[in-house]
RNA sequence: GCAGCCAUAGCUCAGCUGGUUAGAGCGCUAGAUUGUGGAUCUAGAGGUCCCCUGUUCGAACCAGGGUGGCUGUACCA
């Protein structure tokens, strides 16, 4: 007895960590885009795009003892055998191209560019395997002017994005800075020194854990909520204590005076040269940022600030946002950073040999979106603008075709229902797709050379204060009927009622 | 990666110590309504109870393994 074979039914679902994006959403992020560059622009910035995938080894992320490219990368095999991976940010692709293209560059050599960039780790909420980030570098710039210009930018984007002065800050450290307290306690300046990694990223972590759990980090180790235990850094007493001080120093002061700050640090790091040099680019870059008038409000000096290990070499930044915002559970959400950069003098002397010093700032589209909408009214719907034209009387399509043609060259975005159902149907989908207007012309309304336009809008207010059916259907609903010469300007009409006509070529959302 | 919690309809969930045809609300489809989205009423569709193996006369429920999700932590260029 043979069984009917069984048709193999792929599980339809996104791989994790990815994500399908709506309308809305794209939309709400062209915008963002839109704006972003706006700003990149007005610096001086040129367009750049790179490849989304890149030789392993380009993208530096072998590892070292074997043959395949870093776990954190997605990565694969090209039929010559030669290790792809998609690019994990647009930094390493822009060290690539400059390097590739070095002697047909004007230095300093400015770009900004956006894209999905792809990461191969843990996904969580308002974390994704694919997200889109924003650049803006410049190449061949050594002079710290170009470090605060960076910074200035990114106070200038968030705020072109409409978020108070006050609700943000640009947070500004030097990893020479924090070089030269190492150095103070006696540890390796080598950045590929454990010990030196731990403290550092301890130091990273005092926002999060605060002074206990950063005092643990740094000593013998710490054990989270779920009993799971991190190992520590192992420093000695008084090792910790000079950190904590360097950490703690200036604290107070960090949103009031950055002057105050470098004085603070000067006493715990006086003694390092580099940390000296740090202290006086950051000194530099404060006396930048008071002439153009950028305040505490909107820059400030942050001991904790560290970023990650791989390439920074001098100042370093975070863009965050300090407003607060509630889930949908409504729990306290903390939003992060939404934007970074930082000096990178190292990275094209990888391909080249030569130093090559660069600076860059980089927005984090994905979360700067996923953390506006948190923000209260983010997520008001929008009244779609579609005009949807009844398809009652399926041998007239030529005449509905016409009519929808007309509103496109009035400027008005239409569309005819091309489903195969009945009329209530088709009100019931201009309903749901949330059409301001249908336009209905039936046997009686071509005879009378009329046809109806209902005003949805007004139809769903009106439907508030009607409970008894018949009364709402006899009282045809915030309907009129004209004749079908006039049609185009009469849903115009409506439209402008509900603010949805546009004004000008850009769509309005 | 490590640790904890969780997995039943499209969604949110209920399902007593293992016992026949697994339920609710919302949503969806249709009818009442001859040409009208809302409201109301009625009917209908929709489930490999995450997967595999085991224990048992019998498993949504118990055990082991796997997969997926959430939370914390690590990593984060």
């Amino acid at each position: 007895m043979a069984k009917p074979a069984k048709t193999f039914r792929p599980k339809a679902r996104v791989p994790k960590g990815l994500r399908d994006v709506a309308a809305p959403q794209v939309r709400a992020e062209a915008e963002m885009l839109a704006k972003i560059r706006a700003v990149y622009e007005s610096y001086g910035f040129d367009p750049l795009e790179t490849s989304a995938f890149e030789y392993a080894d380009a993208l530096g992320k072998f590892l070292p003892d074997e043959d395949r490219p870093n776990e954190g990368v997605f990565s694969f095999q090209d039929d010559d055998e030669q290790w792809l991976s998609l690019r994990y940010d647009l930094t390493a692709p822009l060290a690539r191209f400059v390097a590739e293209n070095y002697d047909g560059l004007p230095k300093p050599f400015r770009r900004y560019q956006s894209g999905p960039v792809w990461r191969n780790e843990k996904p969580g909420p308002g974390r994704f395997r694919q997200f889109t980030q924003f650049d803006a570098d410049i190449v061949g710039a050594p002079v710290i002017a170009a470090d605060a210009e960076m910074c200035m930018m990114g106070a200038d984007v968030l705020e072109a994005l409409g978020i108070p002065r006050g609700d943000y800050r640009i947070r500004v450290n030097n990893r020479k800075v924090l070089d030269g307290l190492l150095e103070t306690i006696g540890i390796s300046a080598d950045a590929e020194d454990r010990t030196h990694m731990t403290v550092l990223r301890s130091i990273d972590k005092f926002d999060k854990l605060g002074r206990r759990g950063v005092e643990l980090l740094l000593g013998d180790g710490r054990k989270d909520e779920s009993g799971d235990f991190t190992k520590g850094a192992g420093l000695k007493a008084e090792q910790i204590s000079v950190v904590l001080d360097y950490v703690e120093s200036g604290l107070a002061l960090a949103d009031a005076d950055r002057a105050a700050v470098l004085d603070g640090w000067r006493k715990v790091v006086g003694t390092s040269a580099i940390g000296i040099e740090g202290i006086d680019e950051l000194a530099e870059m404060d006396a930048l940022f008071s002439a153009a008038g950028y305040g505490t409000d909107r820059i400030e000096f942050n001991s904790w600030i560290v970023r990650g290990l791989g390439y920074y070499t001098g100042p370093v930044f975070e863009a965050e946002l300090l407003m607060e915002a509630k889930d949908e559970k409504g729990n306290a959400v903390r939003f992060g950073s939404v934007g970074s950069g930082g000096r990178y003098d190292g990275l094209i002397e990888r391909f080249k040999g030569i130093k090559v010093p660069a600076t860059g700032f980089s927005v984090g589209v994905s979360r700067l979106q996923a953390a506006l909408a948190l923000l209260p009214g983010a997520n008001d719907d929008k009244q779609s603008d579609v005009v949807v034209v009844l398809a009652l009387d399926a041998a007239n399509m030529a005449g509905y075709q016409a009519m929808t043609r007309e509103l496109r060259a009035g400027g008005m975005r239409a569309e005819i229902y091309l489903g195969g159902s009945g009329m209530k149907a088709q009100m019931k989908y201009a309903d749901r797709r949330g059409a301001p207007v249908a336009v209905i012309e039936g046997e009686d309304e071509r005879a009378a050379g009329q046809v109806t336009l209902k005003d949805l809008i007004l139809g769903t207010e009106v439907s508030r204060e009607i409970t008894d059916n018949a009364e709402w259907r006899e009282s045809q609903a915030a309907q009129i009927t004209v004749p079908r010469a006039d049609m185009v300007e009469a849903v115009k009409v409506i439209l402008a009622r509900h603010g949805l006509l546009k004004t000008d070529g850009l769509h309005r959302s």
